[in-house]
RNA sequence: AGGAGUGGGCGCAUGGUCGCUGUCCGCCUUCGGGCGGGCAGAGGAAAGUCCGAACACCGCAGGGCAAGGUGGUUCGUAACACGAACUGGGGGCAACCCUAAGGAAAGUGCCACAGAAAAUAUACCGCCGGGCAACCGGUAAGGGUGAAAAGGCGAGGUAAGAGCUCACCGCCUUCAUGGUGACAUGGAGGGCAUGGCAAACCCCACCUGGUGCAAGACCAAAUAGGGAAACGUUUGAGGGCGGCUCGUCCGAGGUUUCCGGGUAGGUUGCUAGAGGCGCCGGGCGACCGGCGUCCCAGUUAAAUGAUCAUGGCCCGCUUCGGCGGGUACAGAAUUCGGCUUAUAGCCCACUCCUUUUU
RNA sequence: GGCCCCAUCGUCUAGUGGCCUAGGACACUGGCCUCUCACGCCGGUAACAGGGGUUCGAGUCCCCUUGGGGUCA
């Protein structure tokens, strides 16, 4: 264990759990991209990514990989114990997982402090 | 040297670190899985879904109709709307390219405007003959219209003209030869009859049952409902008619157990195949046969990624040490055979044209 | 992933291969009317998704591409 991995049961992979995170969860918008909190249960933190409106499949699938990575690499200074869901819209395209933690640190600042509140 | 044509091929490489998916081996396990190691992990188009098949389920005695598709010939193929070779037509100086290319004397329909007339024919300006003229007769050479005008062109002929006659070309009929065939070549005859459009209806020949892996098969929560049995119930729960009592009709809820269908979800179908590579043989070729050898993704809110370094290739700057930038189109989803479309930068082979030199 | 459908002015729509230089309504805009606005009247701008083919001639027929939409759990 390196504390790096990221199994796929860490990843949200059922309709409703992306509908009970829709529904309840906190929102916060950003450009082209927001993102999508819910505070759970278990331990750790979830990811989720949806993309709307890019459709060439090669760069559907570049931002999705990008994304993975960095919550690869920077899952310890994320909430613990949420379902977060990254949304994307047409017009975001990042180069790398850098960029994407900048654009999620923004948001995560337009939250304010990582509230636990339930 | 420059320009052009055809066919084929490649489409970044290597290593380290951190990750993802599958599989094999070993260990641990609370039997859910976890850990360690080995191996494998996007394409020439994976794309569009335009055709053809395999496979699965449903339907089906046989035949016909309808609907749709294909359309030179002969081969190739599991099959095709694909490919090869050849034929006809068109384009190009040429290499070569394009070609839905059967039938218009089976029938129906359309051919705007213009024009006399758009297909049974007919005669506007004309030409010629007759006639004082009105007009009558003969013509279709010429003009004009149109995308298209009833063979073309030349000569003879004539009142003027006309396949009326003749030569050449075209067309039709027929014969011979060559070819598996499309067709080609040649001879004889006819004397012009047969305008175009079938990606208009149609006729002819051939082909096609429908749905598609979200096909189909198996396991199977929760909730609702179905069936069966037992207990319970005629001392009648509940409901309909009726304003209500009475009455009358329908009638077994309820509890327990079992069964079948089946949703979420899971498993399977799921990758060894009309398979790749090499050699030999057959064929002009597409392709086929034989032998040897290899195992080459299998995901499911979607794995194949991130980062660092070194090196290729291209472009720009250069103080010739280097520096900066770029490295296309694009991501498997049941599997194959084609077609079409996108594609930076290259490589190889053959061929043609122009110019120059020898 | 499979199977289908559609595309005409800014919007909603007509349009038997030739009367199409593509018609109508709303919208926009110029003028008239009015003290001004509205209504009304007279005009104007503005479209066949792109590329090939068939045909004398294509918005219409055929093929390819592009962009939308539907449906199957």
């Amino acid at each position: 264990m390196h504390g790096q991995a990221l199994p796929k049961s860490d990843l949200i992979s059922r309709p409703w759990e992306y509908e009970a995170v829709y529904r309840r969860g906190k929102r916060v918008r950003g450009n082209n991209c927001s993102l999508i909190c819910l505070p759970t249960d278990r331990e750790n933190n979830r990811l989720g990514i949806s993309i709307h409106g890019i459709k060439k499949a090669v760069k559907r699938n570049r931002i999705k990989r990008i994304i993975r990575e960095f919550y690869r690499l920077n899952r310890a200074a994320l909430p613990a114990a949420t379902d977060m869901v990254f949304t994307v819209r047409e017009g975001f395209s990042p180069n790398s997982p850098e960029e994407v933690k900048q654009a999620i640190f923004t948001l995560l600042k337009k939250i304010g402090s990582p509230s636990p509140s339930r």
